[in-house]
DNA sequence: TATGAATGAGCATTCATTCAT
DNA sequence: TATGAATGAATGCTCATTCAT
C-alpha cells in the first residue's frame, strides 16, 4: 500500500501549496477554508482529512517555508569558506530569495512574524519559535563574523551584536521591499548594504 | 439643566490607550470590542459614542503612534547639523524608544505593517500609507548622508540606497527586539549597527 | 402653577409633533429616539420626561392623527343632511386631505395599519383598534346610505357591505396616492369612485 | 465520495415557507433570522447557505407571492372575453383568493407595501416596484374598461380613473378583510363592489 | 476516502432606556 | 426640569468544524 502512502503526501502537499497562496494573498486570519478547499480544488471536508485544523495548516506551511528558506542560505554558505565572501552571500541570497517570489507572496513572511510573536498557542509557538530560529540564525553569522576576525580580515567587534544587527538589516530591507517592490533597484540596495557593512568590518 | 460633564477628549484618549494595550496582546484582528471596553472599563456601546468602528479606533491608534515617533526622530535630528551625530543620534533614538516601551506594546507595530501591507480598505490605506511613510524617511536620511558626502566626511555613495539600507537595519533590529526583548544588550547592538555603518561609509 | 401645566402640554405636543415628521420619513421601526430628539430640539433624556417609552409616542401620535382626521370627516358631514352630497362630501375630504400632506408624510398611514394590524402588545392594540374604527366607520357610512334608501334615493342594498365596498375604495385610492403621487390627477380618480359608486346605487 | 445529497430548490422553498409564516406573524422588520431559521427547523447558519440577507429572503418571498397573484388573475380573465365577466372575475378572484389564505398570511401584504413604499435600498425597490405594479395593473383593467366602452356596454368613462377606483375598491376591502376577517360576509361584500360599479359604469 | 450541507459559537454594531449631574 | 453620557441586550451575519452519505 506504498502507493497510498505517496498518494496522500502528494495531496497533502497540493494543499498546502494552495493554503501559502491564499495565505499570501488575503493574510492568514481573513483566509478562510473554504478559499484553500476552492484554490486546492477540493472539498472542503476534505482539508480535514489531512490537517487537524486551520491552525495545523498554517504551522505546516510555515515549517515548509522555513525549512526551504534555510536550504537555500546552507548552500549558498557551503559554497566557499571566505568569510567577506559568505556574508555577500548572505545577503545575495536574501535579496535574490525575496525578488523571486512575486509581492503578495512575500506579505506572508508578515504573518509568521506577527503570529510568531502573539500566538497565545503553545503548540503553535513551539512550532513557529521566532526566538530559536533568530539565535540559531545569530549563532551562524557571528562564528562567520568571529572566522573572519580569527582569520584576521575582520576587526575584534562583539561578533553577537554585529551579527543582529547585520541580520537586522537583512530583514528590514526586505520589509521594504514587501512594502513597495518596485521602488528601488534592491539588489543595490543589498549591495550598499553589504558594503557598507564589510567596510565597516574589515581590518 | 446640565448633563454629566465629560472631558470627551480624555475619554477618547483613554480608549485608545486601553485599545493599544489590547491589540499590542492579541494583535488587531483577534481584538474584540468588548475587550477594550473591559480594559478601558467602559461598556460596549460606550465605544460606539467616541469612534465610529474597530477600524476607527485602529486609526487612530496608528496615526497617534507614529505622530508620537515622528517628533522623537525630529527632536533628536534638531539636536546637531553634524551628519555623523545625526544619523547616530537616530539609532540611539529609535533603539531607546522601542525599549522605552514594554514589549507587548511593541508587537503591535508587527500589526500595522502588517495590515498597512494588505489592507483592501481604500480609508485605511490613506491612513497607514506605508509607501509614503517609508518614501519620507528614506528622504530625510538620504539627505544626511547627502550632506555628509558633500561635506567630505562621507564616502561618495548611492544616498538612497544607504538610507534604505540603514532604515532596514533599524526595523531589523527592532523586530528582533520585539522577539527576544531579554536576548542582549541592544543598546549595543544598536552601537554595533552604526559603527559598522559609518565605518563603512565615512571617507 | 397653570402656566406650567400649559407648558407641559405645549412641549409634549412639540415632541409628538417632531415624532410625526419623523416617522413619516423612516417608517417608525426605523425612526430613532435620538432623530426625534434632534428634529423636536431637545435632549434624548427629555422626551422620556413627557413619554414613557417609544411605544407611547406612536400611540400619542396615531390617537391624535385619527382623532384629526375623525374630526375633518364629522365637519364635512355635518354641512348637509342629502345622503348623496354626504358620500361625495366623504370622498373629497379624504382625498383633499390625502393631497394636502406631502407624500412622505402620508407613508405613516401604513405604519399604523400594519402595527394596528400585528401588535402583540395589549395596551398598543388597545389604542389602535382598528377593528373598531373601521367598525364605527362603516356604520357611519351604512347609516347614511340606509338613510338614501328610506329616503327613495338609494336603491334597497345592502348597506354595511356597499359602505365596507366604499370605505375600502377610498383606502385603496389612497394607497394609490401614496404609491405614486404624481402619476394621476387624483381629484378625477376621486371623482370617477364616487360616480360610479352612486351610479351604482342610487334609484 | 458523494455528499449528502440535498434539493437545493426544495430546501431554499422550505425556508422561504417558513420565513412567509415568521414575516405574516411578527412583520418584516421584527422578524429575526433565528425565528425563521427555527420555523424551517433548520440551523441560523443554514438559511445563508441558500439566502445571501434578511433582504434576499423578503425579495424572493415578494417575488413569488406577486407571480402567484398575478396567475391567478391571468387565469381567470383569459376565461372569457366579456368586459364585464371580466370584471366580475376580477373581484371574484381577489375576494377569494384573500380568503383562501390564513388571516396572518394576509398581513405580510402590508409589509410588501410598506417596504415598497419606503424602502431606501434601490436593489428593493427594483424587486418591489410598487409603481410599476400598479401601473400595469391600472393598464391591464382600464383596457378592459376601455373595451366595455367600445363595444358599448360601458359608458365612455376616463377609463384609467375608473380602473384605478377599482383597484383601489380591491386593495381596501381586502385591507379590511386583513383586519378583521370574521366580520362581515366578503363575498357579498365584493359582490356589492362589483354591483354598485357595474351599475356605475354600465349603458 | 471525499464531499459539501449543516451548524452554532462568536463578533461588530445599534439603539431604547437609565441616571448622574 | 433637562441633558447626553453610558449601557448591554439584541441582531444579522461569518466561518471553522462536523458528519451523514
Amino acid at each position: 500500500m506504498a502507493p497510498k502512502i505517496v498518494d496522500r503526501e502528494q495531496k497533502r502537499a497540493e494543499i498546502m501549496n494552495a493554503a501559502i497562496q491564499v495565505f499570501a494573498q488575503n493574510g492568514i486570519v481573513k483566509s478562510k477554508m473554504i478559499d484553500i478547499a476552492r484554490k486546492a480544488g477540493v472539498g472542503k471536508g476534505t482539508i480535514y482529512e489531512y490537517f487537524r485544523s486551520k491552525e495545523e495548516i498554517f504551522a505546516a506551511c510555515y515549517s515548509q517555508f522555513n525549512r526551504q528558506w534555510e536550504e537555500k542560505i546552507q548552500d549558498a554558505l557551503s559554497q566557499t569558506d571566505d568569510p567577506e565572501a559568505q556574508l555577500r552571500a548572505l545577503i545575495t541570497v536574501s535579496v535574490e530569495g525575496a525578488m523571486q517570489y512575486n509581492e503578495d507572496f512575500l506579505g506572508i513572511m508578515m504573518d509568521f512574524w506577527a503570529e510568531g510573536i502573539r500566538s497565545k498557542n503553545e503548540d503553535m509557538l513551539r512550532i513557529i519559535d521566532l526566538k530559536n530560529l533568530y539565535t540559531e540564525f545569530r549563532a551562524l553569522v557571528a562564528g562567520i563574523i568571529q572566522k573572519g576576525t580569527e582569520r584576521g580580515v575582520f576587526r575584534a567587534v562583539d561578533a553577537k551584536s554585529y551579527a543582529s544587527a547585520l541580520i537586522g538589516a537583512l530583514d528590514g530591507v526586505m520589509l521594504q521591499m514587501i512594502i513597495d517592490p518596485q521602488l528601488l533597484k534592491w539588489r543595490e540596495v543589498g549591495q550598499a548594504l553589504i558594503d557598507a557593512f564589510l567596510n565597516g568590518i574589515k581590518t
